[in-house]
RNA sequence: GCGCCCCUAGCUCAGCUGGAUAGAGCAUCGGACUUCGAAUCCGAGGGUCGAAGGUUCGAAUCCUUCGGGGCGCACCA
């Protein structure tokens, strides 16, 4: 238990009292107040603003009302210091046993520590990227695939059960155009008007002018309404997400796969319409009354008080939108089961979320139920100027590209995964991300990413000089050498690490994952001042080697040194654990750093 | 015109269910390495929290108005 929620539990249990005793005369129950690290430069462990809270309810002067609070929690063995500050905020500073529960928490629950018993909460869909399978994933795209891979994981933390979902809009005129584009590449034409005419067109032109070119022939030989189209344009839709069999182009699947994000359906929306389902719903829109036939033959749907306008459904030619489909599946959706749905977009649709919320309480499901995570865009910037990008221009910047370039740079596997993922992260959703593409080329290794990378290799440094060097496993947690953790640095960490159960629930209900990773940063932060600071002090987790001369064993202290080496697991273990749910690594070691400036490398004249 | 989001240090951003002296990274300047890995640490300078009103004991945080910016307002997906 962290320290905040221990005063809380503390101060529940004096209000309680107070009450009990006549001393304070309010109804407690849905009281509400602040528990809170202390204020910067206070000293003290943890704060409350409880009697500011209740001082005019209870009829009392805050300070006054503080005071007789404090009281009682100096009777409390945890606590071991209580004052009342300023306008009558109550600082407490806790006993060692509290900091000595923390550091057992963390260290007997392990990889499960800031987690909730698993499948205890609600079976969520989380739909995301759902990108059109008619180009590579752009680096735009790449914010929602992480942003909603991120959320995922900490909902399951959380104890819910998450499906991830990705639904391919492979209907209607965007992979029509696709399909077009492809055949008059194969041709060796330019793209039509509207088509696509990126390298990846020409790499499937190729492929299936090598391989299936039957294919090709048979479409060519029908109408675009035809079968041999249908199949063709469904071999190019696969193309586009497996990728192109020895292609530069490494498909929408793979290049999720790289940046750690894995799902477990992938939806066809032609499906839906193949199977009927867009039919169907429609007939349930139909019997609800919630459909009317335009003038000219078009259907609308007739919205309900979310929508300000009814949104057409079916053209006057006959063709159904894609509305009519994202209806279908959202109904689709409800009817697996789900609990509640999940859906990551671009800031650029929020205008649709209302037309959504209206046809699913039209489908008769509960729209509360359903729920929207807009996160703003990612502007590409180049030497500080806008410029507008689209899959139909040549100067697209891929995922596939970045990060391979990052990997190239940094010189290992991992790095340009991690670093985009923080990249994307370390923003709250509703800021717009300027991502000026020369700079980015040139931040690579400076990513604050890597920061917090190096802690944690440090951590499991330090593990392998203790085996190494001085024969030292981190030892079975006991409180004697828990109480050898005594110095103010490493007990403030303690207390930080106190907190990342309430920071995990938190960044989870909120949606915001940019909390978890603040608070990773703050965590690496402490550590390696901490870790400067008592190297320099001489007060190092092992002996230095300068100070190893005749007799220095005889000096050491073993117990501290064991002692240390549990906290040193217990850092270890929840930063692992915050890296995890972020889906960054958490490398026992860092690749030394090659060449660090250029100067070095520049041949002498 | 209507709707949603944003405006905090030179730059990029935290802090927003109201609390104490508004924080970090980068950049600038000054220090600390025969390292438990310096991809590190310590210190300094740098702010009318876009503006004005309002609510409150208390506002970067809540409300209103205004200014500036982004994004929507399809029989596209």
């Amino acid at each position: 238990m962290g320290l905040e929620e221990q005063l809380r539990r503390n101060t529940q249990e004096a209000l309680a009292l107070l009450s009990a005793r006549g001393e304070l005369d309010l109804e407690l129950a849905g009281v509400r107040f602040n528990v809170d690290p202390p204020k910067r430069g206070v000293d003290a462990d943890a704060a409350t603003n409880v009697a500011m809270v209740l001082a005019k309810r209870a009829g009392k002067k805050p300070r006054e009302l503080a005071e007789q609070i404090a009281e009682l929690l100096r009777e409390s063995e945890q606590i071991s210091a209580v004052d009342v500050a300023g306008p009558g905020f109550i600082n407490v500073r806790f006993a060692p046993a509290a900091f000595e529960q923390i550091l057992s928490d963390v260290l007997e629950q392990g990889r499960g520590y800031g987690h909730k018993a698993a499948a205890t909460g609600e079976r969520i869909l989380v739909e995301f990227v759902s990108a059109n399978p008619t180009g590579p994933l752009l680096i735009s795209h790449g914010r929602g695939a992480v942003l909603g891979d991120v959320v995922a994981r900490l909902l399951e933390a959380t104890g819910h059960r998450v499906t991830r979902e990705y639904y391919v809009n492979d209907y209607g005129n965007q992979v029509r155009l696709l399909g077009h584009s492809v055949r008059c590449a194969a041709k060796d034409e330019g793209p039509p008007e509207g088509g696509y005419g990126g390298y990846y067109v020409k790499e499937m032109g190729e492929w299936l002018l090598a391989n299936r070119p039957d294919m090709l022939a048979a479409a060519d030989a029908e109408t675009e309404a035809g079968e041999a189209s249908a199949a063709l344009l469904r071999l190019c839709v696969t193309l586009m997400l497996d990728g192109v069999p020895g292609a530069q182009d490494r498909g929408i699947r793979r290049v999720l796969t790289d940046l750690g994000i894995e799902f477990d359906v992938w939806t066809s929306e032609e499906g839906l319409h193949r199977w009927g389902r867009v039919q169907k719903t429609l007939d349930l829109l139909k019997a609800r009354g919630r459909l009317r036939t335009e003038d000219d033959g078009a259907v609308s749907f007739v919205t309900g008080d979310e929508d300000d306008k009814d949104r057409i459904v079916q053209k006057r030619d006959g063709v159904m939108t894609y509305f009519a489909s994202d209806i279908a599946y959202h109904e689709d959706k409800f009817r697996r089961g789900f609990t509640r749905l999940i859906d990551v977009w671009g800031a650029d649709h929020h205008g649709y979320v209302a037309r959504v919320k209206s046809a699913i309480e039209a489908v008769d499901q509960e729209p509360e139920k359903f729920e929207v995570m807009l996160f703003q865009l990612v502007n590409l910037l180049r030497d500080g100027k806008s410029f507008k990008m689209g899959k139909r221009l040549g100067n697209l910047i891929t995922i596939q590209e970045v990060t391979e370039e990052i990997d190239e740079a940094v010189g290992h596997a991992h790095a340009g995964r991690d670093a985009l993922r923080y990249f994307y992260l370390a923003r709250r959703v509703d800021t717009p991300i300027d991502l000026d593409v020369e700079l980015a080329k040139k931040q690579k290794s400076d990513n604050p990413v890597f920061y917090i990378q190096y802690g944690h290799a440090r951590l499991c440094a330090i593990q392998r000089r203790a085996k190494e060097k001085f024969g030292l496993e981190t030892p079975r947690y006991s409180d004697a050498l828990a109480a050898k953790v005594s110095h103010p640095l490493e007990r403030a960490l303690l207390a930080q690490l106190g907190r990342f159960p309430g920071i995990v629930s938190e960044a989870a209900e909120t949606r915001e994952p940019t909390k978890l990773v603040f608070f990773l940063r703050d965590i690496a932060q402490a550590f390696q001042s901490y870790y400067t600071q008592l190297r320099n002090d001489g007060d190092a987790i092992l002996p230095l080697a300068r100070d190893m001369t005749d007799g220095w064993e005889d000096k050491w202290d073993r117990d501290k040194t064991l002692g240390r080496l549990l906290w040193v697991e217990g850092v270890r273990s929840v930063y692992s654990c915050g890296l995890e749910l972020l889906g960054i690594q958490a490398p026992e070691q860092m690749a030394r750093e090659t060449a660090t400036e250029g100067d070095e490398a520049a041949p002498e004249e």
